[in-house]
This record gives structure tokens, sequence and C-alpha cells, in this order.
DNA sequence: TATAAATTTTATAAATTTATCTGATACTCT
DNA sequence: AGAGTATCAGATAAATTTATAAAATTTATA
């Protein structure tokens, strides 16, 4: 898993909430429902975008949260370096010390190059582009369960 | 962090255990020493590896652990596999469900493009490719310290 | 202005990963 | 055979990530 859950629910949540194009701001409990998953976890996650810039919030009733700017102008990268940081795109792929020297592994050249092509391939994808496909999005709900499962009986097996 | 940091220890061990070119058998207690990592921990990462018949280990007084087949022929990629399984190379980067069916999200080719790029890295290194340059496996003990150091810091300040 | 709806903040719990410890077993050597 | 050395296996502990709950704050509107 190259993203944190986090960063993972983070973009399964706003590609919810491009479904909701018409609504002025949509409640964190109504798109935790359609995820399945814990509105406070939920809460918590949306808020660092909030931070950023990314959404903005409105309590109250008729509250909820918004895109601040339009999907087109928020990359992939955007929200992944908003909830992961940029730290996932640094450091030796071995963990080896002072790698980045002078004097790196023999992995390394190759791993950068990669790594480049990874952030870019998130720069180069817009919310909008990726919102595009909204049977994906509706369908997405459900790994949630699966995934949850999974761990609690794979606990209990081994 | 694309690695758990358990195959980063396993790919430091290794490499470590390179630079004891004639001995016959290498106490875990003496790699662990060098790494500056628990014995214990060493030895429950290794194991992983003697089951996988990466490595070979012996009992009693001048026992230890040693490879099973010369490090020419141990991939990255083996050593990787054998700690974090192969589902690391595997599923949607978005976390997205049934993303890998006929109707894929906008960035699955290119991530799956990638992704067996980063596999093929993996495959193509061997172990004694990457032991060619032993002063960076020395220096690479002192990062152990670090991370420790900086994990600990971390969690007083924020 | 009171009430209900919503986010925000803080606290708590569960699960997983990371790390250490202990006892058992196997082996070498004298 | 006995003493010492080393892995092996399973239990335990600490740290981090993942998830939930409860209390505090803000806001709309009746």
């Amino acid at each position: 898993m190259f993203l944190s859950r986090e960063a993972e629910y983070a973009i399964q949540a706003l590609l919810r909430l491009t479904l909701h194009k018409d609504e002025h701001y949509v409640s964190i409990k109504t798109l935790a429902k359609e995820l399945n998953i814990s509105e406070y976890y939920l809460s918590k996650i949306l808020q660092k975008l909030v931070k950023k810039n990314i959404l903005k919030s409105h309590k109250g009733p008729k509250g909820g949260i918004a895109f601040f700017d339009s999907p087109e102008k928020i990359s992939m990268l955007d929200i992944v370096v908003a909830i992961d940081g940029k730290e996932i795109f640094e450091g030796c792929v071995l963990g080896l010390y002072r790698c980045e020297s002078d004097d790196p592994c023999s992995l390394h050249e190759r791993w950068l190059k990669l790594r480049d092509q990874i952030q870019q391939m998130f720069s180069d994808e817009s919310l909008a582009q990726l919102g595009e496909n909204p049977e994906l999005i509706r369908r997405s709900q459900k790994f949630i369960n699966i995934k949850q499962k999974a761990s609690k009986s794979k606990n209990k097996i081994s």
C-alpha cells in the first residue's frame, strides 16, 4: 500500500463530494455513511484538508464541507501530500543511511526516477478527471467492508 | 516508505552478511550489534528468510546463519517478497474497490506500469551487486539510531 | 433567544507494526 | 555426560496507525 489508509479515504471522500455538485455544503455525516466509515474518523481526516485549503467548512445547520477550489484545480498530489506529507517521496528505498549523498546505493538512480514518475502521475491527475467515472466511485464504498472483515479474520486465523 | 521496516532490516542484515564472506556461519548477535538493533528482533526477521530458503541456520557453538545460495543468486525481490509478501505489488493505488476489473480508475494503467518497473528494479538487482559498495553498508548502521531518535522526539514534541 | 445541526477538539479504544524477553531445543566441545 | 552457545518459538511490551466516542463550539432558523 503506497498511500496510507487516511490518504485513501480522503481521496474517496473527495471523489464522493464531486458527485454532490449542486449542493452548497455537504455534511461529513452524509459522506461517512456513503463511504461506510466512522463519521468522526472522516471528520478528522477532512479537517486536514480544510487546514490545507483544499476544502472549506461551515458549522451549524446547512453546514458541512465544500471544495475550496474547483476539482479541476485539485491534483491527486495535493491530496496525498496534505495527508501523508511529502516524506513518502523522499529517502533511500532500502532505508540505507546517507544513501542520498555522493555515494548512493546501486538502486538509487533508478528508484529516484520511478518515484518522480509516481509523483508526476499524481500531479498530472486532477480530482475532476478521476471523478469522470461515477460508477467506480459508487462501487468503492463496499471496499471498506471487505478490508475490515479481512483484517478481522486475519487476526483470528493467524 | 515503500518497504516495511522489517524488509529494510532484512536487506541491511543480508548486506552485512556479505561482508563476512569467509566465515561459515555468522551469529545473529554479531549482525545485530553491527546494525545496532535488537538481537531478538533480528532473529525473528531472519527466521522468515530461513523458512524461505534464502538463509540456512545452525544451532549451537559455531552456529549462526549463512546464505543458502550465493548472494549472486539472491535478488532484492526475493528478500522483499519473503518479508512483505507480494501484496505490496497488488491492488489499486487509491484503494478503490474493484478497480482492477474491466472498469478501472484513470490512474490504473499508469500505476500498473510503474509498479511493474519497481518490481523489475528489485528483481534485476542481486544482493551481490548491492554489496559491491561495502562503505555504504558500513555507514548504514547509524541510520537506525537516527530513526529511533527521530520517532522518539516526534512523540515528545507533537 | 432557544434549539437543533453541524464542525472542531480532545479523549479513548482497537488493531497493527515494531521491538524485546523468556524458555525450550539443538549443537559443539571438552 | 555436562557446560556453554546459539537458534527457535511463543509470549509480552511499546509505539504507531486506524477508528470511535464524547464534549465543546459555532451557526441557522423558528
